[in-house]
DNA sequence: TCCTTAACCGGAGCCTGTCTCCGCTTCACC
DNA sequence: GGTGAAGCGGAGACAGGCTCCGGTTAAGGA
């Protein structure tokens, strides 16, 4: 329903197990973060504590489990945007939905920036297909001259967790857009300034 | 040397201790982040843990602690840039030091926003002193023409905050300062752009 | 239907960190 | 140098992270 049984397929009880895991961790994530206690995340899914470790070595393969259906929409969305007509709403949109997804949870822009660091892990996949995503599309913008060329894709990234970092604390009702708004106008090229 | 000693004077072991604490606090925290074990912040200081816990009852006290000197300059540098001559430049050096200071720790930038939600802890005040700048450095640019009436001032506080949040992950060389010049020119009116 | 076995389960237990409590020590003042 | 208040420190209670291993169970063949 929900995660992708790596490698051969999963005994029953194991699927049922790992199911129940993941739903229980997306309802404590959502309500205390991505450092929710583990035990009680086991204890609520009505499971040991080594069958969490068991599916899940990290707490990192966890938070991957438990937005693999975000991050495949996120790619989809992405790929449209990338064929979209323009190049700089394109990217804003991009960058809205960036942030919208990076703070589903609290402490999850640090999670992904530490997988966007590393490249082995569970979430540093998904990351690294958000950064070349990024990266597309801000070159398109660049390439029809509607940002600058100073700006690299690792500031969007950057800025764009940055965002949601803050919209994880402080919850704001439109979800970080006007921040977006604000700073994606400093992208512009210095002679086409626009409200 | 380093801390205010609010109320009576301490006797002198207690002072003694409690420098050796602040001292060791700032060694730690700048290794391991504001989230540094306090068991080991005593165990280096050469005190035990109930000392420590009796000069400083909560993390967020001894943090306020270790940054004493560097909130003291920060309001002198800020009180110097209200009364400087360019308006919008003054707001840009504002931005750079609050990126440089509140990126002084890792964790740090959790802390501030914590603090400034909530008036009364130790760090609530030097916060609610920075907000108080940040809004004066503010009014003064849009006064000006120089930044957008839609630009709040906690949109700059928390996108300052924000930016030192990436800085404390990935350390670039410049301490911030290309991503604080992206931001704020998108606070720039659009009739002004400006490189 | 039963048997076998690889896969899986779960919780006891260890480690590290937080924070409190209270008997002992030390400073400061007379 | 005597006294009392101020201060000390570490044992220990508690919580979370993570492992290890004896017991259990699903799944497939006879």
């Amino acid at each position: 329903m929900t995660s992708p049984p790596r490698g051969r397929a999963l005994r029953a009880d194991a699927r049922r197990n790992r199911d129940a895991i993941v739903t229980t961790a997306r309802e404590l994530f959502g309500r205390a973060g991505v450092s929710a206690s583990l035990d009680e995340i086991a204890r609520c899914a009505g499971v040991g504590a080594g069958t969490l470790y068991r599916h899940f070595p990290t707490r990192e393969d966890l938070v991957a489990a438990a937005l693999v259906d975000n991050m495949a929409a996120m790619r989809e969305r992405g790929t449209q945007l990338v064929a979209s007509s323009d190049p700089f709403d394109a990217m804003r949109a991009w960058l809205v939905l960036l942030v919208e997804q990076i703070s589903t949870y609290g402490g999850l822009p640090d999670a992904v920036l530490d997988a966007a660091r590393q490249a082995g892990s569970a979430l540093g996949t998904t990351c690294a297909t958000m950064q070349q995503l990024t990266a597309d599309l801000l070159r398109r913008a660049q390439h029809a001259g509607l940002v600058r060329d100073d700006v690299t894709a690792e500031d969007v990234f950057t800025l764009g967790n940055a965002i949601a970092w803050a919209v994880t604390r402080d919850r704001p009702a439109d979800g970080g857009r006007h921040l977006v708004n604000l700073v994606i106008q400093g992208f512009r090229p210095a002679d086409r300034a626009a409200a």
